[in-house]
RNA sequence: GGGCGCGUAGCUCAGUCGGUAGAGCAGCUGGCUUUUAACCAGCUGGUCGUAGGUUCGAGUCCUACCGCGCUCACCA
């Protein structure tokens, strides 16, 4: 486990020095040793001839060229999304020996560093100053015939691009094979425009690659919702305040990473192919194994695994696992979604509410500089302490009567027209959700939970009708799920039979024998915590739905053809 | 799965009472050295989601289907 952990960091680090690196790449730098090149950041190299075409006669036999394309079909079999127009700009940069797709990008630097420096620089007005190389995405270009501003987006932000014909003689007549949507590298001095607007005057461009489809529309970006997830590599770019998002979701997993790490938890990795599903109740997905000729369910929970991993003396474990669950998909529903889970040995379920409110104060602090947040156009603090509320007081309090006064809890829920399914304790909840949920706007810990609706909960010693449970609420969405873990082996094995005697499509159809066993070999005293990173990011970021914070949520497949039922067989 | 809504040019959208398809942006041509969705002039671009039906005539009315969104149910 450690080695695998100190590999992952290794990783980490090189992937920081491979975008040190960037600035000594380029066309004509032959040295394999390139590294050298590194630290001579007062003075950048200025680029080599960026191309052979770029010393003349090549506008109007280029631009001749170019009229004479645009009379064929696309020059090369590409979906309809390529434009012919940009294709033809690309053979006919090929054809003046420019390649539209340079094998080297360019020594470019942040662009929010930039921004950052020249906060502080001079007035506004033409100012000559520090020389810089950038990257990136070049959008919505404006031309004024001698001079053309565009903006350009990195992954850190964007600033405005200025090219002047008389300070790029050479490169100015390949200006026409230059469209929105390319990626370049420009290399220039930081000024300003006269109306002060921060701007890098390119002293050098390079195309580093074509785009041959179009961004979307200018003013109004990707608008259609679907388009937006299906193409989220555009709305990255396209779509104001998406990439930060996601920044800040990558922000918020290694924070608790580090939270956990420094508590003294080991991250570890364990099956997503499960033989028997388990540690939640939900429809799993089923997949098959050829090899081994039996169907594996891809897992509901990691939670069985990682008890085990108590029971073998790993004493502070967590994962952050990618679960699956064959259900609806809705605001806060997506088929695949990511959890924290972590478990520790002689805690229970107070350490863990502390555990969780003092995580989720730092990682509002980390990514906003501020535990207050606006979700859902309300405005919560999480700062710790959170709010506990008693589920039986809640309940109590909204209807009127004890949860376990059976005759009074049926009346309430005929009352409220809850369906009876027959099952005492789920209607007892679902009154319970109808009545209660509604008021736990959080952030609160909604504490010690009905015995009979926690099958892998401790009960609590003080009154046995209650387990030591509780779930973690914002907006009245539930954000965490967490208790004093039941480690009796023999009680275990008895909850786990009368979920395989429920038939119920949701319960596994076998006992987990191999878990009775582990708890069998003695399991200590432990707490565990689940937190739905999903549902985190959303409230830390202020996303509505669940979509908006996965990369690509699930989509129904394209195409009329549906994918078929069964795996393919190699 | 149920309910509501949407589908027209590459993009964003108009399209009246059923009478041969419109704008802006993008693209192309020309002009323009300080724009912020630049601007000016011209040009190009559509099997109106698909399949049927009603009609002399359907983007428009009807039916079915496909896709997407919202919402309800189940779930975290």
């Amino acid at each position: 486990m450690a080695s695998c952990a100190h590999a992952k960091e290794q990783r980490g680090i090189s992937s920081v020095g491979r975008a040190r690196q960037w600035h000594c790449r380029g066309q004509g730098f032959e040295s394999p040793i390139l590294h050298q090149h590194r630290g001579r950041s007062g003075n950048l190299p200025g680029w080599p001839r960026a191309v052979p075409s770029a010393r003349g006669s090549l506008p109007d036999e280029s631009a001749g060229l170019y009229r004479a394309r645009r009379r064929y079909p696309r020059p090369s079999p590409m979906t309809e999304l390529a434009q012919p127009d940009r294709l033809a700009k690309a053979t006919a940069m090929r054809q003046t020996g420019a390649d539209p797709f340079p094998a080297r990008g360019v020594a470019s630097q942040p662009i929010a560093g930039l921004i950052a420096a020249a906060g502080t620089a001079a007035a506004p007005g033409p100012a000559i100053g520090t020389r810089v190389t950038i990257a990136g995405r070049m959008l919505m270009p404006r031309d004024f015939g001698k001079l053309i501003f565009a903006p350009l987006v990195d992954r850190t932000g964007r600033v405005q691009v200025g090219l002047q014909r008389d300070a790029l003689p050479e490169w100015w007549p390949q200006r026409k094979w230059l469209d929105a949507g390319d990626l370049v590298g420009i290399l220039g001095e930081v000024g300003f425009t006269q109306k002060g607007e921060l701007t890098v005057w390119a002293k050098e461009v390079r195309l580093l690659a074509k785009s041959y489809a179009p961004p979307p529309e200018k003013w109004h970006g990707l608008a259609d919702v679907e388009q937006r997830y299906r193409r989220r590599y555009v709305d990255l770019w396209a779509t104001e305040g998406v990439m930060d998002v996601f920044v800040k979701r990558s922000k918020i997993v290694s924070g608790m990473r580090r939270f956990l790490e420094a508590q003294g938890y080991l991250e570890v990795e364990t099956p997503t192919l499960h033989p028997i599903f388990g540690g939640a109740t939900a429809r799993p997905f089923v997949t098959h194994h050829n090899a081994l000729g039996c169907d594996f369910y891809l897992r509901i929970a990691p939670e069985l695994y990682l008890k085990r991993l108590i029971v073998g003396g790993l004493e502070r474990v967590f994962e952050i696992a990618r679960n699956f669950r064959n259900e609806g998909i809705s605001t806060r529903h997506n088929p695949e979604f990511s959890m924290l889970e972590l478990y520790e040995a002689q805690a229970d379920y107070r350490r863990m509410m502390e555990l969780a409110e003092q995580m989720i104060e730092r990682l509002a602090l980390e990514v906003n500089g501020t535990t207050k947040v606006t979700f859902r156009g309300r405005e919560y603090d999480l700062k710790a302490p959170f709010a506990r509320l008693r589920y039986s007081e809640l309940f109590r309090h909204q209807n009127g009567c004890e949860f376990d006064d059976q005759p009074a809890v049926r009346a309430r829920a005929a009352a409220l027209c809850i369906e009876d399914g027959g099952n005492y304790w789920k209607l007892m909840n679902d009154v319970f959700e109808a009545t209660c949920e509604k008021l736990l706007t959080g952030p609160v810990f909604c504490v010690d939970y009905p015995v009979q609706i926690c099958p892998l909960a401790k009960s609590n010693p003080q009154d046995p009708r209650l387990a030591e449970r509780f779930e973690l609420f914002l907006d009245g969405m539930e954000l965490g799920n967490a208790f004093s873990e039941l480690n009796d082996p023999a009680e275990q094995q008895r909850r786990f039979e009368e979920q395989v005697a429920s038939k119920d499509p949701e319960a596994p159809g076998v006992v987990d024998i191999d878990y009775v066993q582990a708890l069998e070999y003695g399991m200590p005293p432990t707490g565990g915590l689940g937190i739905g990173i999903d549902r985190l990011v959303m409230v830390l970021t202020g996303q509505d739905t669940i979509r908006d914070v996965l990369l690509f949520p699930a989509m129904r497949p394209l195409g009329g053809e549906p994918a078929s039922a069964t795996a393919p067989t190699h």
